[in-house]
DNA sequence: CATGAATGAGCCTTCATTCAT
DNA sequence: TATGAATGAAGGCTCATTCAT
């Protein structure tokens, strides 16, 4: 009946209200200070009943960091659609990670809590599967804005460069810049004010050093960045408050 | 007189063995695999002992923290040394983040491990101090070549740019490319096949897009890194084996 | 009106169908992987079905028990209606318990598994009684033989000696090697390699013992069994594989 | 020094003392109304101590059967070594069976307890082998009795017999024989008012059947059962209460 | 009647930390 | 000073039973 279709709705909501009670405890206690009792507590059900959707505490968290990539990857999917030339989407990209990072705070700053093995290792297969394949399809959308700056000439890859490798580069800087934005090491006396703008200057200089064209010297990326966050980001800036 | 000086010593040198005891358990083990009982058996010193050394068994991961800094700290003051053009250093620094990562892996590989605020609430505060000094000793040496190549003129920065911007720049770089390299991701399904290599070429293609003199296309930097590698860190790769 | 007898005798195929399941999981899980969960998935009812039926999980156990008993008492009554002298009459009963242990093992060897105090403390009442009630019909059964031994002379009774005795030794060879049996310990390494067979040459010797006649040493009991497993439980041997 | 020999000689005394609460509580509670917190409260230790001596809980409960083992092995040796016939000797080793049941019923009653397969699974792998090595040590005291009666000539195997099964069936009857005393069953309904005799009597017609010399008709083992509980026996019956 | 979601007490096990010797 | 026995709070997980629908 629809019975059994509404009863498939309720626990999918129910899953995520404790996914997002998760979260938001991970967030404020850190790794070690959730537990499934306190997350029973949080959620107003029994501890019992969170094993009925979640094998173990692992898997919990995994369903939470599979939460996370599913929101970036969104973001990230409405951003590469952005009209404009290659180099403008992939900046595009980066106001998504940006965006995620100033509205959705807690997916990101959660995910980087989430890297333990243990949780990979003791999740349900089937959520491992999920989790493993769902950073290629971020991956892949940001390759893509690359494959595509091939093609159309605006990038030119130097021999034995590869579209994987800027990728790369530009993952690597969000998450290192990430990690060190809430590490709470005390960036400020390094002489970084603005942990976010500086990454997002870097990623600019990076795909400088890659000759993207228009260079960043050449064009407005700022103007850019301000046009993607209200024509593509307008619903997040305006829901939700901006910390 | 010096008995007091030589009972400093012995316990300075007990609680390096107990800390590099701590680092190759976590190593092995990972963070969930340490405890307080092993470390001991470890060392084959009680219990007891290790807690007249370490306030905690966070002071203790703050103390290998602490060390792993220390290593990082002196490989990085040697290459900053090195006699070439201000661009070279900077090369023989990332030749010593790299050597850190290939002959002192658990140097580089525990450090992720212990980004747990846990540990920064719970050890000392004396050691928390340290732990949090020690960063800007290393970042110091890599800005202090940046402030030199400003100064001799390889490199310009643009308006609104400051030394610590490139610096934060490098530094995500191999903090996210270091992150990556042990999550377990399978990176060779995105088209990356050695992470450090990425790393490497990413954080060239990122000073060339600061107009650091002479540029990567000008220079091989290749050539640099092999005589960084005679000739500072001979003693690293001659003694430890490379994997 | 028969709609009531119709229902009652559905209730009643349905804890057949319920305890049977019962039977089989705990055969494969053991006692300890036995929980109403999995009998109630294995049956395809409900939990709350379930306690429709038994008032609890002990009180289902002992229906299974129950059950058991049944079992083992129609085999024992028509093992004993075998045309031959007493102690043919007693050797068939022999191959009535061979029988079980041979070709419905799960009714045997779950057995063993429910001597445990709760189940007769917590099942219901009712069932109790039964219970306690089900074990002197198979015993009367035997020791209706032996009376009928002592009433043809085939048996003389020592003074103080009573059928009853004579059944408690039957009956304790037979628990305990079912016990043995299925322990697990290696019996091969004492130099029992058939339990069985052990088993009923002992039951042979002890009638030998109390001189019931004719002994062992005067009549082919092996080709009695023969007969036995032929004439009375053709049926058996035929439908179910033997083991 | 002597200190560890101390030290050592405490670990086994309380070791000892957890295994006797262990086993009161398992007589007094059942299976089922064991765990370790209960344990620990009646040795009034904590339950991390019982830890440190046990493994698991199966560890705990194995060392409870080894040490019931241990206990009946100690009676049996003894009887064995009494001075008398082959079959008085047999005799004198289902007196110390009995004694076992009477004097230290808990030894004898908790062991029907224990044959759950989850033990010999959870424990210790060195508990594991000493449980199965101590089963054989017990039997061949009672075979050895047997090995000299065939040769001396007081028992005479039939063809295709072997001294291992008349161990097993007398094993099996004192099995069984226990079992069944414990089971809360009404024997008494069933006219077996004493379930120790009833056992002690068919274990002697046993032997009869085997023409195990002298026969039961023949010699009064009834005195020699008395001589058996005065002179090796006299201790056990002395110091407690005879139940 | 039938369901199965929900409960929550209960249990095993771990481990950081202390302190008497 | 060094030890390691002892503690006990904490946390992950299970499962018999109930009850609203």
């Amino acid at each position: 009946m629809s019975t059994t279709a509404r009863r498939e709705r309720e626990v999918r909501q129910r899953e995520q209200l404790i996914v997002t009670a998760a979260r938001r405890l991970l967030l404020e206690h850190g790794f070690a200070g959730i537990n499934m009792d306190v997350v029973a507590e949080a959620v107003d059900y029994s501890k019992g009943l969170l094993y009925k959707h979640f094998a173990s505490k692992e898997d919990l968290l995994a369903a939470v960091s599979l939460d996370n990539h599913e929101k970036r990857t969104e973001l990230f999917d409405r951003a590469a659609m952005f009209a404009g030339s290659t180099r403008e989407r992939m900046t595009a990209i980066g106001v998504a990670d940006e965006t995620l990072a100033l509205v959705y705070p807690e997916f990101q700053r959660t995910e980087q809590l989430l890297h333990v093995p243990s949780i990979l290792e003791k999740c349900t297969p089937e959520r491992r599967t999920r989790l493993m394949g769902v950073t290629s399809v971020c991956m892949n959308c940001v390759q893509g804005v690359a494959r595509d700056a091939v093609a159309t000439g605006d990038l030119v890859l130097p021999e034995g460069q590869t579209t994987a490798g800027i990728v790369f580069g530009l993952w690597t800087i969000a998450l290192g810049a990430h990690t060190l934005h809430q590490s709470g090491k005390p960036l400020e006396m390094l002489g970084i004010s603005n942990a976010l703008a500086a990454m997002r200057d870097n990623q600019q200089k990076l795909l400088d050093g890659y000759d993207w064209k228009p260079l960043s010297s050449e064009h407005d990326y700022g103007a850019v960045r301000e046009r993607v966050r209200q024509e593509v980001f307008a619903h997040e800036y305006g829901t939700r408050a901006r910390s």
